[in-house]
DNA sequence: TAAACATATGAGCAGATGTTCATATGTTTA
DNA sequence: TAAACATATGAACATCTGCTCATATGTTTA
C-alpha cells in the first residue's frame, strides 16, 4: 500500500490517539460499547470502578472522538463513534494472539 | 465480526500493545523501518536522538514482537515483525484523517 | 590482543498519567 | 422550587514513563 510519510504534527496525532487505546480501563470501556450504547453509571458498575474515575476516562475517549455521547434524561448515553474502534483493536488482538 | 470478549489477561495484553504505540519516538521508528530494515546509529541520526534514547525504544518494540533484529558484523539491524504494525498504524491514519 | 566501533543497560530525574476525593453542573421529580 | 439523581470537573497524590549520563557488553580491525 502506498502511503504519505507523516510530518510532525500527524505522528503526534497518531501517537496520542495509541496513547488512548493504551490504558486497560479504556480498552474495557470500549468493549462494554461494542454491542450496545450505556449510560455512564452502568459502565462503573459493570468494571466495577467509581463514576468519577468512568468519568474521567470518558472525557478521554470522546475528545480522541472515539465514541459520542447523547443525553437522554438524568442519564448520558455513550456509544462507539466509529468502526475504526473495531478495526483497531481487532489488529491488536490480531498481533497478540499469535 | 463474531469475537470473544477478551479476559483480563488479554485485555491487559491488548492496553500494553498499543502502549508502545502510544509515543511518537516509537511510532516515528516504525516509520523509518515500514521501507528497510535499518541499524541503530542510522535510525538515531534520522530522528536526531541519542543512540542510547534508541536502543531503550528499540528494546520496548522488540518485547512486542512488533520488530526484529540480526546482527551484521557490528551493527544489529533492526525490520517491522510482520504487517500488524503496518495494519493498526494504517486504520490509526484512516481515523485521524477524518 | 589492544583499540576502535556499535549497541545495550542501569540508575536517576523530570514530566506525564490514572485514580480518589470533594464539589460543581445539569436534569427530573415530588 | 427543593430535593434527588446522574454526570462532570479540578486539585492532589502516587505511579509510570522516556530521556540522559555513565558504563558495560560484544564485534571487528590494526
Amino acid at each position: 500500500m502506498h502511503r504519505e510519510l507523516p510530518n510532525e504534527d500527524e505522528l503526534y496525532d497518531l501517537a496520542e490517539l495509541f496513547k488512548v487505546f493504551g490504558d486497560s480501563t479504556r480498552i474495557r470501556i470500549l468493549f462494554e460499547l461494542f454491542d450496545e450504547e450505556m449510560n455512564v453509571g452502568d459502565i462503573a458498575d459493570k468494571l466495577n470502578m467509581t463514576q468519577s474515575a468512568i468519568s474521567h476516562q470518558l472525557k478521554i475517549l470522546k475528545q480522541s472522538k472515539l465514541v459520542g455521547n447523547r443525553r437522554e434524561g438524568k442519564q448520558i448515553m455513550y456509544f462507539l463513534a466509529d468502526d475504526h474502534v473495531r478495526t483497531i483493536i481487532d489488529q491488536g488482538i490480531n498481533h497478540i494472539e499469535e
